[in-house]
DNA sequence: GGCCTTCTGTACGGCAGCGGACAGACCTGT
DNA sequence: ACAGGTCTGTCCGCTGCCGTACAGAAGGCC
């Protein structure tokens, strides 16, 4: 299937013909929920453009990011592991486009394709994987590799030029609005990034990387090991 | 299944006899290591008594759990999800004993039992909504916080008597051996805890769970949720 | 008993990030 | 042109935890 995401892309006709009649193309806009923390999932997204988050707010308010997905996989992952909700929210924090699917379909079709269970499931440890790097970078990294990371990451799904404030990146990385400002200055006058009013522009990514901690290697590793096509992620991304 | 593990407990004459000719017992010392970061998984376990605990060691030397199994379920997730390594390390950190598995023999199983398939992911589900959690928490919440609920969710699996010290439980919450020491005086001199010598005994398990912060019973409800006979987990320790 | 190792208590300066606050810059709509 | 919202830059005192260090206490071993 001709698509740029890459379990769609990497689908054989059969596992093709199976999914396709289920998937309804749909726009993402910035800040679209895809399912509330502990509410039934009814719909999963294949994510062609656009980056969403896991947020996981607690009851004191706190928030903070606990996993990103982009196209290289599926929001919905409760439902490939026999349940269909979570303790967490998502939502689409990047704007871009993706394939809309039932539920109920995912689930049928699972049964029908081994081959296509394998590779949604590989997606889902790989998203596990990201998780358990983030408890440990969450609690030991500073906020300036922990930044350099994440922007890093969201380029590998969006290019090297996206809309974000400094507000939801505080959220992402579960800090003050007032330190992601101080930070994003730190790498702006580094000359490793330019941002301006809810946009931001990658200008050295090498530098960047260098600023960022090894979480960023450690989950891009695990990710091209595990993804269909692995070995060409992240894509050039035009 | 006579079993203090909830998997094992919960199977049918059907799912027993697909297992069961592949369980070996085996005690779990302390300290003993299941799988290291990146190396193959050759075999899993399902936990009787005792805590294992999922170790993230970053190349800089830093290191911290991100997740813990007990009697609830099985150590070697990756196999369910159609791989065999994964870039952490799984260490006991509560002696106790369990049953090993080929792992070889798991994946046969998977395939023969749908129902044995189901209750095995989401014991994998609930594995990564407690890691989801300890995501945010490791972030946004205190070292006393934090210890409270490590302690909590150990005397769900082990009962209210294990032995640990300092330095162990500071590696479980990434945090200095000397800051577990105070905090763990704060704990008992408020009548919680008794500790010494490598050895902790929780006294008041219902001010300590107002000590710890909500994730400890968001983890535990998602567990109810999820696990078969999940209604009694926490079981009674005896 | 005496030695050695492990574990625990405590101290001290230092710092990353917090909470809260405020002002200026920039955009949008009317 | 003006008003009102949004976004960014910066400042303040504060605190939780760090890194490091050292000494005493408890147990194991001979």
């Amino acid at each position: 299937m001709d698509s740029r995401n890459y379990i769609l892309r990497s689908l054989s006709p059969a596992e093709e013909a199976l999914i396709r009649p289920h998937l309804t193309a749909v726009p993402l806009p910035q800040r679209m929920t895809f399912f509330h923390s502990d509410e039934p999932i009814t719909q999963v997204w294949f994510i062609e453009r656009g980056g969403a988050s896991l947020i996981n707010t607690l009851p004191d308010g706190n928030a903070i990011e606990v996993g990103t997905i982009g196209n290289e996989g599926l929001v919905g992952t409760p439902i490939l592991l026999e349940t269909d909700r979570m303790p967490c929210e998502c939502d689409m924090q990047i704007p871009g486009d993706g394939w809309q699917m039932p539920a109920q379909a995912l689930k049928s079709v699972l049964h029908q394709s081994d081959t296509l269970r394998v590779k949604l499931l590989r997606f889902a440890q790989a998203h596990f994987a990201q998780m358990a790097q983030s408890a440990a970078c969450n609690r030991l990294h500073t906020i300036e590799e922990r930044c350099a990371r994440w922007l890093l990451m969201t380029r590998d799904r969006v290019g090297d030029d996206f809309p974000l404030t400094h507000e939801y990146l505080a959220l992402m990385l579960g800090v003050r609005r007032a330190g992601v400002t101080v930070t994003a200055n730190i790498l702006q006058n580094a000359g490793l990034i330019r941002h301006a009013r809810g946009h931001i522009t990658i200008t050295d990514p090498v530098g960047l990387e260098e600023a960022a901690c090894d979480c960023y290697r450690i989950i891009r590793d695990e990710f091209r090991r595990l993804l269909p096509q692995g070995d060409s992620y992240p894509g050039d991304v035009p």
